[in-house]
DNA sequence: AATTATTGCAACCGCAATTGT
DNA sequence: AACAATTGCGGTTGCAATAAT
């Protein structure tokens, strides 16, 4: 036997999440954190399976968003993310404290790819579209050296400044690891100071200044309700969802 | 003012990886 | 070890807001 289904989907809200929605699931997870998300939507009083949860606090009412457009930086290094990883989404949204992964896509599909293609960029390959068109006729004539050569015209680029960029790479790359761990263990000695059961939660970024004062993380030209910041007191804990009997709590669920 | 097209974003869907039984 | 539930991810869609005609 394995698990519970996550959900059945009879009876579920689909579509726009509601104010009063997003108040009980904030209120919820704020005074209990995460344990599992199959259960939070019971516990929490909504008519949403899990997943919808799941998505709907990590895109929207997590208090340690950061809010409002991204800015050229961001973006500049979204096109040097993308160019090494792909569309590795969680994985570049890794990099931004306070983005998400759906975030950047949106703003890579709606924006960044547009802005490479007036600038004659291939958003897929990241390399100049007249250059591509080039290599691809070069390919029809099987003459790889040659793509080489027409790359570096393309790029500017001699052998020698390649091998300085390969380097330059290299060194950036460990700084990152050096920086992501950094990190890491900034986000965890957080976690374990602050107060809040969020140990669970999917925030890789969550930093100790927007845990103490969550309004910190927050631009001010984004009006956050009242209920948000009162809503850390106890209803239902995982402790008491703990000490439930799994059987109880399902057979109450189906008499209904 | 009415209609149509475009844009931007929130949310859904399906799949793969991970985890629990 | 095998199976099934759960989670996380990336692609896609639906829809509201805005711009263009």
């Amino acid at each position: 036997m394995g698990r519970q289904p996550c959900c059945d989907k009879v009876g579920l809200k689909r579509g726009p999440w509601t104010i009063e929605e997003d108040h009980k699931l904030v209120t919820f997870i704020l005074n209990n954190g995460i344990q599992c998300w199959r259960m939070v939507p019971k516990l929490a009083g909504l008519l949403r399976c899990g997943k919808s949860c799941r998505l709907r606090w990590i895109n929207y009412p997590r208090p340690d968003l950061k809010r409002g457009a991204l800015t050229e930086m961001e973006e500049n290094q979204i096109i040097e993310l993308h160019a090494r990883l792909g569309n590795r989404w969680s994985k570049i949204a890794s990099h931004f404290p306070g983005r998400t992964d759906n975030e950047i896509k949106n703003h890579w599909n709606t924006r960044i790819k547009k802005r490479l293609n007036l600038l004659g960029i291939d958003p897929v390959t990241h390399k100049s579209i007249e250059h591509k068109e080039k290599s691809e006729t070069n390919n029809m004539e099987s003459n790889n050296s040659q793509n080489y050569e027409q790359e570096n015209i393309v790029i500017g680029r001699s052998e020698s400044d390649h091998q300085t960029a390969r380097a330059e790479a290299k060194e950036e790359r460990i700084n990152e690891v050096i920086y992501e761990t950094s990190n890491l263990t900034n986000n965890y000695e957080m976690l374990c100071g602050a107060g809040l059961n969020m140990v669970n939660c999917y925030s890789p970024s969550f930093s100790l200044e927007d845990s103490v004062n969550p309004s910190t993380s927050i631009q001010d030209d984004v009006a956050i309700p009242q209920w948000y910041f009162d809503s850390v007191d106890s209803v239902i804990s995982w402790n008491s969802f703990n000490q439930l009997d799994d059987k109880e709590l399902f057979f109450s669920e189906k008499r209904q």
